[in-house]
DNA sequence: GTCTATAGCCGGATAGAC
DNA sequence: GTCTATCCGGCTATAGAC
């Protein structure tokens, strides 16, 4: 493995789990079992580093979820709302093949990326990504149609906070999942328990 | 105004903005107008500092809410989950008495809480304000008596990170509500919208 | 491309004068 | 209780040898 990517691999397990401020190079490096010098050299900066490392994300899972979601748009006269949202867990999953992981770190990453840095990463994916977000919004309307863009503005970012703060604390979940019902479930198992919830509320009657 | 508070306030502004690690004692002070030495002196250590912090949010909050809950709990043969939820609304908007932006500041420092420094804070509070959940819980299964406690606690969490979320990010959600859609809107406004989201969600029907 | 070494700055924390 | 001065380690980033 090259040290480009060993780099990478060691920032995504640091960084999800103690966040961009909270890690620092040395640890990186130290885990990677690089020099320090490296994620200079071959990515620039620190905040270089964290943009690669979600690029390498959503440039496996941006296509894969506008297809997703494209073949909800063409091929479903009025999709249920659980269909739209059940478009997002297969190119979620995926992530997993990518690496071990792969889903939940993703997923932690975004968290972070809305807190940490001031947004920088927010703007970044925005303005890099935008297919998703147009593809999903298209999707919603066309399940409940009665939705304002508005409504749909502040639901998907409500899903958005369930989704991404959920994920942030997935292993704390399953621990206390295992601790107190004795149930092991894994990241599959949690998302599948997000789509009713996240369906409904996005589903909710429109109050005026 | 003394020190200790000029220090708290300082601090709560910068936490809730940059997250706990984002934050220097340097900036703190700083803001603060105070010497840099007085945060060590009046709290220990940056550590004891945010606790003393959230400390001063959830003195507040947990009784006033653990009453607005017993009230629907003693008061109400079978509450709707509107009403289960709608009970945190005063509650957390009389925060903003305590401190400008108070809500919305305490929601923010909720959310870093459960993401920065690796959950000490998590433990703090579900260790100090038990109350909370217990009340919590059982008026939803009393509002939604076919939930199992395993039900209701995921999709207690799920709602954790709907409104944290939300609030982490309520500055650039109010923003955006303004230029795209021309709404001037505050925190009780975007509270309002969750409300419908939040009871939707843990009212969904139950897949088994 | 990878290393050592180090610059230069900032972090939390503290000693000790007042 | 508040100040200055400082310790000491950690931080990102870079220069320069190999």
């Amino acid at each position: 493995m090259d040290t480009k990517t060993r780099i990478l691999n060691a920032a995504e397990l640091l960084f999800a789990d103690k966040g961009f401020s909270g890690t620092s190079l040395r640890e990186i490096t130290s885990i990677a079992e690089v020099n320090l010098a490296a994620v200079n050299y071959h990515f620039g900066s620190k905040k270089e580093l964290i943009k690669a490392l979600m690029k390498r994300y959503l440039d496996v899972l941006a296509p894969s979820l506008i297809t997703s979601l494209s073949d909800i748009l063409e091929n479903t006269d009025k999709p249920s709302l659980e269909q739209v949202f059940s478009a997002f867990v297969e190119p979620l999953l995926s992530l997993n093949k990518l690496h071990e992981n792969g889903t939940s770190n993703f997923l932690q990453l975004l968290g972070h990326s809305y807190t940490d840095s001031q947004g920088f990463l927010r703007w970044f994916i925005t303005n890099n990504y935008p297919g998703i977000i147009d593809n999903f919004t298209a999707a919603v309307h066309k399940a409940y149609p009665e939705l304002t863009s508005e409504d749909i503005f502040w639901r998907l970012h409500f899903t958005m906070g369930t989704a991404v703060f959920t994920m942030s604390s997935t292993e704390a979940l399953i621990d206390i999942a295992s601790n107190d019902f004795g149930l092991k479930l894994d990241v599959a198992d949690v998302i599948k328990r997000i789509i009713p919830y996240v369906a409904a509320g996005v589903g909710a009657p429109i109050a005026r």
